[in-house]
RNA sequence: GCGAAAGUGGCGGAAUUGGUAGACGCGCUGGACUUAGAAUCCAGUCCUGAUUUCUCGGGGUAGGGGUUCAAAUCCCCUCUUUCGCACCA
């Protein structure tokens, strides 16, 4: 027999709709919690990644809800970019007609499963209300001085004649016509992130949050302290700056090496005799892929510029050249070099034969060039380095470093990993960066009261050789705001990141048409206390949200420092192993499980196969397990059910009861604590879920019926009355049902949670477990009241135990209260 | 290379503070029901050795060492896996 689920979920889904259950607002006056998934990309259909993501999520929300919380739980979809627009190039069709064909899907898919959402607030990034703050939200970092133009290098395919996302050019080849992807360099918009570098390494106004994910973030900053030095280039007024952790071998500098994309290297290269040489360097450099490049192994390269700059301590000229070595994305794109002291200069200089300078002598002053194999880059004294010499090289670092302050050749700094965030996109289906461009007055931004600058309908995807919105002439053509004169719009879009950055802000007032949200309202709801999302977002989206967030204080928006209080990251669901995925042929669709067994069977499945933060491995039969689990409580209330509500509800606690009985209310009140507390503490649902099955098979071990007494009745009816309350966070529609067919009125939601009562929770009997020499060898159950002296005797007296004392001496008998003794022979 | 996390039956995983290792589920084995299968129910299931049975012993949490009356849990070393960063100046 098999529970009608269909029916079951279908029901409940309507009564919750319509008692509007998750459906919040300010003026509630029930405490607020505010549960936050990351919404999805509307790829038209639910995987089976969202549905243990939103089951984990669901599962808190109700929990918190029968706590008595007014639980604020959204959904929405992360809508623009890349993926949507590739979807509509492949069904020929338009990004706004498929995105909201695949929505509808989705939503329907999110409310069969009943997942509980308020949706009254969904929305998505591509609608003209949500993006039109994007833009709002950038014209408000470009007052403050946050945005900024710059060119830096795309991924173009000369082939197709298009920019490339570094998806798309993966291993340097595109990826749809497989042509060697070349760099560009284009002027770009960029958010000054790092003006907030300092503030996101601080996480400490955070609450919990998995120290994995703190230390992705700490990493991806990359703070490192060190020193500015300031190279003057020869016969010339340029000055280079280079930062270093160890300006303790500046007089060990014999040289300096820039990036192939330093800017410099155009103007040094001018006029010199080898200016094709280096030009072709240069461009092989620059268009080798960036990985490879990058990669410890690589051979050191380069080439020399034929110009010299000063070493501001010495005053010694020293070779610039050009090599692969040198990245532009960290420090200054330039170092300088000591090849006695840093393994990479070491090598390149051996392999050029550049001069070796040794200013570190090693503790026992043996170091000799001839002899060294590698660099030293350890501590040492100092020695060549003038009035420091004889000083410990780690002393030296800071004595160093305030004395090129002193004589401005340099000075202390800090250098970030982080980079500026690059929101420019030369695509289609993204928010207009609201900029015009006029010939007279340079680039000025869209006025507020002008906004949203919609994106054009009229474009036809995939067929343009360019720039999509360039193409389309109404939205390129426009008048200025200052001069009134004719000027053009700026037809990149913006980075899908920007969306997603503060939709959580959004979904606290959705609706709202004068600011993206409500100050007041906002601070009503934030910050969100949970968020739930894949570990994959942990530097990128997770740091520009937080950084979003200091924005909007910083703005007077909100009025905390951080958006999300407790974050949780849920593990991937697997398949054989691996990630499911189109690759690897893997993927497993949930709708088919879902129609076979219920939404409530798969997430119960799903929350018990593992604790929510690791992977999940699919299994058919597993699943089956979760729906026979389903199944066995279904028919149990059914078959019962005529008896069970005529069981008494009430008994009195203090009457003396049979040893059997004390059992199963033992495990009644036992189950609601382990289940309350595996919630609460660490959300671990796989170990509550299993407490909920250990406490089934108990009660159906247990033997009653007509004729049993009424205190045995009610016992037993409480024991199964538990079952749909505790179950409710995970099987949602088979507790409802389960909760009405026992006589309660609907909904479970609004019943609270429960509570367990601590006097059935003392067992009037205690095993005690007894080791010899900490093995175990026998057990003895006592009353409650034994004191540890008789415990000890009863243990001495034990037959079992006496085989292993006899004729030996005892040395020691520990005894643990209610748990064990052990009694250690020699 | 650096950093972090982890390693427990055939499998997913329990063991919350050092105190009965393997909860719960899957799978498997045997039985009941059935013409048969599916479903369901009952019993068993870490390895291993005795034992007619009730049972009794030995080993066991990647490997090795240590602390402790007592270690999956704490410490040291080694191995493996996963993840993050990676020519970071």
């Amino acid at each position: 027999m098999e529970y009608p689920f269909q029916e079951i979920e279908k029901k409940w889904q309507k009564y919750w709709e319509k008692k509007r259950l998750f459906y919040v607002n300010e003026q509630d006056q029930r405490p607020k919690y505010y549960l936050l998934s990351m919404f999805p990309y509307p790829s038209g259909a639910l995987h089976m990644g969202h549905i243990s993501n939103y089951s984990i999520a669901d599962a808190v929300a109700r929990y918190k809800i029968m706590q008595g919380y007014k639980v604020l739980q959204p959904m929405g979809y992360d809508a623009f970019g890349l993926p949507a627009e590739n979807y509509a190039i492949e069904h020929n069709s338009h990004p706004k007609i498929t995105t909201h064909q695949n929505i509808e899907k989705m939503r329907k898919q999110f409310k069969s499963i009943g997942f509980g959402y308020d949706w009254d607030r969904e929305f998505a990034t591509c609608d003209e209300e949500y993006y039109r703050w994007n833009q709002w939200i950038f014209l408000k970092m470009y007052e403050k001085g946050l945005i900024y133009r710059k060119s830096s290098f795309v991924n173009w395919c000369p082939f197709c004649q298009t920019v490339l996302a570094n998806e798309q050019a993966e291993h340097g080849y595109c990826w749809r016509c497989e042509t060697k992807v070349e760099q560009r360099e284009v002027e770009q918009w960029f958010i000054k992130i790092t003006d907030y570098a300092e503030e996101l390494l601080d996480h400490s106004k955070l609450g919990k949050w998995p120290q994995r994910v703190i230390t992705m973030q700490k990493n991806w900053i990359g703070k490192s302290y060190g020193t500015e030095i300031f190279f003057k280039i020869a016969e010339s007024n340029e000055i280079i700056p280079v930062f270093t952790t160890r300006p303790d071998t500046i007089f060990g500098c014999t040289y300096m090496v820039l990036a192939a994309e330093h800017p410099l290297v155009r103007k040094l290269k001018k006029g010199s005799p080898n200016e094709k040489e280096i030009d072709e360097f240069v461009n092989r450099i620059i268009n080798e892929d960036k990985i490879l490049r990058t990669a410890e192994d690589t051979e050191k390269e380069g080439i020399f510029t034929r110009r010299y700059a000063i070493n501001p301590v010495n005053g010694e000229r020293i070779p610039i050249w050009i090599g692969n070595y040198v990245v532009m994305e960290y420090g200054s794109g330039a170092v300088m070099c000591v090849p006695a002291h840093d393994q990479r200069d070491f090598e390149f200089s051996n392999k050029y034969e550049l001069p070796i300078k040794i200013v570190i002598q090693n503790w026992d002053k043996s170091l000799k060039l001839e002899k060294m194999k590698s660099a030293y880059v350890d501590d040492g004294i100092m020695t060549n380095s003038e009035q420091f010499d004889g000083m410990k090289s780690r002393e030296a670092i800071n004595k160093i470093s305030e004395w090129m302050e002193q004589k401005g050749i340099g000075k202390k700094t800090v250098n970030y990993r982080l980079r500026d965030w690059g929101i420019s996109r030369q695509r289609y289906w993204g928010t207009p960066i609201p900029i015009i461009y006029c010939d007279k007055c340079g680039i000025v931004p869209v006025r507020e009261n002008e906004l949203p600058v919609k994106l054009p309908d009229s474009v036809q995807v995939g067929k343009t050789t360019q720039n999509p919105l360039a193409t389309v002439s109404d939205f390129v053509n426009t008048t200025c705001p200052k001069c009134g004169g004719p000027a053009k719009r700026e037809t990149d879009t913006m980075d899908t990141f920007f969306d997603s950055s503060w939709y959580y802000a959004r979904f606290c007032d959705p609706k709202n048409d004068k600011l993206p949200f409500d100050k007041e309202i906002a601070s009503h709801w934030l910050p969100a206390d949970q968020y739930i999302g894949g570990i994959e977002h942990a530097c990128m989206h997770l740091l520009y949200a937080r950084f979003f967030h200091k924005f909007f204080r910083d703005i007077g928006l909100t009025l905390t420092d951080e958006p999300f209080t407790n974050l949780l990251t849920q593990g991937m669901v697997t398949k054989d192993g691996a990630k499911m995925s189109k690759s690897k042929g893997n993927i497993v669709d949930p709708q088919s499980f879902i129609d076979r067994y219920g939404s409530d069977t798969i997430r119960v499945f799903m929350l018990f196969a593992s604790p929510p933060e690791k992977d999940v491995e699919w299994n058919d039969e597993g699943l089956k397990g979760a729906f026979r689990f389903l199944n066995r409580i279904w028919i149990l209330v059914s078959e019962k059910n005529d008896f069970l509500i005529h069981c008494p509800k009430n008994y009195d606690e203090d009457i003396e009861i049979s040893q059997s009985l004390r059992n199963l209310r033992y495990s009644t009140h036992h189950t609601i604590k382990k289940v309350t507390q595996d919630i609460e503490n660490r959300m671990q649902f796989n170990t509550a879920i299993a407490a909920i099955m250990e406490h089934l098979n108990n009660v159906t071990s247990f033997n009653i019926n007509e004729d049993s007494s009424n205190i045995e009745k009610a016992i037993y009816r409480e024991s199964i009355e538990v079952i749909p309350k505790l179950l409710s966070p995970f099987a949602p529609h088979l507790a409802e049902e389960i909760w009405e067919m026992l006589g309660h009125k609907p909904s479970i939601l609004e019943s609270g949670w429960i509570a367990y009562n601590k006097k059935f929770l003392v067992k009037n009997e205690i095993t005690y477990v007894i080791q010899i020499n900490g093995k175990l060898r026998s057990k003895v159950i006592v009353d409650k009241n034994t004191s540890k002296n008789e415990v000890e005797k009863l243990a001495l007296a034990d037959p079992k135990v006496q085989k292993y004392t006899k004729g030996k001496k005892i040395k020691k008998i520990i005894v643990v209260p209610k748990k064990l003794v052990n009694v250690v022979v020699e």
